[in-house]
DNA sequence: TCGGGTGCTGCAATCGAATGCACGCACGGC
DNA sequence: GCCGTGCGTGCATTCGATTGCAGCACCCGA
C-alpha cells in the first residue's frame, strides 16, 4: 500500500525549512508580498516539486469560502441548458471555481430543498434558471444577502442581476420575417403565463403585430401550459378546433414548435405550404428536421459565460450594484417558413 | 443586516445543555447508540428547531470525506449525457452526495488537469465516461486506490467496474431487423477505432453478419474518425465514392446516422427507399426527423443510476470486487428502415 | 549609543465537526 | 458497605490552511 498521502502545507513548510504560516503566505499571491522574495521562491519551488495542492476543504473551513457555485436548473435534459452550463463552467474553471448542478423539475419544493442543500455545502453564490414570476424563495435569499444571477429568465419586482436573451427583439425578428413573406394572420403559441419569458414574448408579440400593422385578434394568441411539445400540440389543436384562421405560427420556443409539427402530421397540414412556423432557441439538430425549423438563435454558451462572470464579480465585490444584460439574437431562416398559399 | 449565521454544532449543544461532542454523537445515526436515548431525542429536537445543518466542509476536513463525486464527461452538450447525469444525480442525491461535472472534450490533457482538480477537491470517487482504449491515467488512478466506475465505455485490460449498454445485442438487433427486411449487403459505419465502444460494435457487427449468413465484405465496414455527424457523412461519402454496393447502413451511433441523412440529401438518395439506416442511442427528437430514425434505444438514465449505485457501494466497501453490468437494449423501429428496392 | 522603525518570520488561535480517552456516577453482586 | 462494571458524558486533540499578533534582527537617524 504505497498510497502516498498528498503533501500538506506542513510537508512543504518542513521541506523548505520554514513555518507553515510562512509557506501559506508564500503560496498565496495576495500575501506573498509579506515574505522575503527568496523565501517565497524557495517555498514555491518546493511546493512544485512535491506536487503540493492546497486542500480546498481546509481552506474553505477557515475562509468560509468553498470555491463552488450552485447551478439551479429545471432540467438538464432540456437541450437549452447544456450549452449554458458549458459557458458557465468555462468561466468558473478559469477562476478556480466549480459548479454544483441540481435539477428542480420546476417543482418549488425540490427547488427549496436543493437550494438548502447547496447552501449547507457553502456555495458562494447561485446561478438560477428557474424563475417563475412568483418567487418568494428568491426574495428571501436576496434578503439574506445570498449572491445570485438569473439566467434566461427574469423574476419580476426583484432587483437581481440577470442574463437573458432579448426576447422582444427575437420575437420581433420572427414576426417581421413572416410579415415580409406576406403573412397577415399570425398565431402566437405563448409559453406558460406564469413564466417571465412566456409573458415577455407574448407582450413582444402583441407589440410587433401592432407595429407592423398586422391583424391583431385575441383569438390568435394562446398560452401553453408548459414549454413542451405536448403542450404546444395541445394549444395548436385547440386553435384549429376553434376554427381560427391563420397562416403562420410564432411558437414560444422550439419544443412548442415541434409540437406543431406533430399536429401538422395528425391533421394532414403541409409545412410550410399550409402553415409556416418559427421557433425560439435554436436547439441542436433542428436543421435535421423536415422541414428544418426556422428559429431564433440564442447564444446559450455566451449567456452562461456572462452569468458566471457577473456572479464572480458580485462575489468579489458584493457592494457593486446589480447589473443585467440582454443579449442580442439573430433569426436563423430555414425551411419551415414560406409565403402563405395564395 | 440580520444575516442570521447558520447555527453550528456548538449552538445546538448549548441550547440542548450538552457538550458539542455529545451533540455530534446524538446527531449521527452511526454513533447515536452511544448516547442516552432521551438526550439524543432532545438534541435532535433542538437541532430541528434551530434549523441546524451540519457543515460538510468541517465534517469533510475531519473525516476526509467530501460527499462529492467527480463526473468526467467528454461533452455535456452531447445529448447522450444529460440523461446519464440525471440518473447519476438521482442516486447520489438520495445518498447525500453531490456530483461535480467536468467536460474533457476528449482532450487527454484537459482530462488529466480536471481529474487532478477534482482530486484536490477531495472527491470520493469518479464516474468516468471518457475511456479511450489506451488509458494510462486510469491505470494510475486505479493503482492509487481511487474509486471509479466507467459508464458507457469500457477500457481494455483494466479491471474496473463499468456500466455499459450491451453493444453486441444492440448491433445484432439492428442487423437482424435489416436482414428480416431482406437486406443482404449492409454497411457498418463504425465509431472511432480507438474507443472501446467503436471496436465492440464493429466486432458485434461482423459476428451478426456471419451468424445471419449475410454477405461479409471488408469494404462494407468503415471507421469514422469521431462520433459526429461530419465524420459519419465523410465515411459514407467515401463508401459511395468507392462505388461500394449496399442497401442499408448500421451507424455506430445516432450522430453518425444523422451524417448519413446529410449525404442522402447531397446525393439525392431516398431514405428508406434507396437506403435504410439504423442509429444507436435513441437520442431525443429522433422521431421528429424525416424519416424518423430507427435506432437502438439505450436506457441512459438507468445507466447513470446503476453507475452511481456501484460507485457508492465501492466507496462504502472498497474491498468488494469490481463488478460490471451490461444493460439490455431494445430496437426502436421507426421510418428509416424498409425493405430494399427490388 | 540608544530609540524607533521596518521587514520578515514564528506562534498560536481559529474555522466546525469527529473521536479516542478518561472520568463520574449509578447500580448490582458479594 | 465496598468494589467492579458499564453506560453516558465531557475533555482535548485532530483534520489543513489562514491570519492577528508578537518577536526578532537589523538599520537608520539623532
Amino acid at each position: 500500500m504505497p498510497a502516498v498521502q498528498t503533501p500538506t502545507l506542513r510537508d512543504v513548510a518542513d521541506a523548505a525549512g520554514v513555518h507553515p504560516a510562512t509557506a501559506s503566505r508564500a503560496l498565496n499571491p495576495g500575501t506573498r508580498g509579506l515574505v522575503n522574495a527568496d523565501t517565497a521562491r524557495r517555498v514555491m519551488k518546493v511546493a512544485e516539486t512535491l506536487g503540493y495542492r492546497p486542500n480546498p476543504i481546509a481552506r474553505g473551513l477557515k475562509t468560509a469560502k468553498s470555491g463552488t457555485i450552485g447551478l439551479v436548473l429545471p432540467d438538464l435534459t432540456n437541450p437549452m441548458f447544456p450549452p449554458i452550463v458549458r459557458g458557465i463552467e468555462a468561466i468558473l474553471e478559469a477562476a478556480g471555481y466549480s459548479g454544483l448542478i441540481v435539477n428542480t423539475d420546476n417543482d418549488p419544493h425540490r427547488e427549496r430543498v436543493h437550494i438548502e442543500t447547496l447552501r449547507s455545502r457553502q456555495v458562494e453564490g447561485f446561478i438560477i434558471a428557474t424563475a417563475r414570476l412568483e418567487h418568494p424563495l428568491l426574495e428571501q435569499l436576496q434578503r439574506e444577502g445570498v449572491q445570485m444571477v438569473m439566467v434566461n429568465r427574469r423574476p419580476e419586482g426583484l432587483d437581481l442581476p440577470s442574463i437573458t436573451p432579448d426576447d422582444a427583439v427575437g420575437v420581433e425578428l420572427s414576426v417581421r420575417h413572416l410579415a415580409e413573406l406576406g403573412h397577415r394572420r399570425i398565431v402566437h403559441l405563448a409559453g406558460p403565463d406564469n413564466t417571465s419569458t412566456g409573458v415577455a414574448r407574448a407582450r413582444a408579440f402583441r407589440n410587433a403585430v401592432r407595429d407592423l400593422g398586422l391583424e391583431h385578434d385575441p383569438a390568435l394568441v394562446a398560452s401553453c401550459s408548459h414549454w413542451s411539445e405536448e403542450a404546444g400540440a395541445e394549444a395548436l389543436r385547440g386553435m384549429l378546433d376553434a376554427g381560427t384562421d391563420f397562416t403562420a405560427v410564432v411558437a414560444g420556443n422550439d419544443l412548442i414548435a415541434l409540437g406543431c409539427y406533430d399536429v401538422f402530421a395528425e391533421r394532414g397540414l403541409q409545412c410550410p405550404g399550409d402553415v409556416s412556423v418559427v421557433g425560439f432557441n435554436d436547439m441542436p439538430f433542428l436543421d435535421k428536421l423536415r422541414p428544418p425549423l426556422t428559429t431564433v438563435s440564442v447564444p446559450h454558451q455566451q449567456i452562461g459565460a456572462e452569468a458566471a462572470r457577473l456572479l464572480l464579480e458580485a462575489i468579489a465585490d458584493p457592494s457593486r450594484p446589480a447589473r443585467s444584460v440582454l443579449l442580442p439574437l439573430t433569426l436563423k431562416v430555414r425551411g419551415s417558413t414560406a409565403p402563405p398559399a395564395a
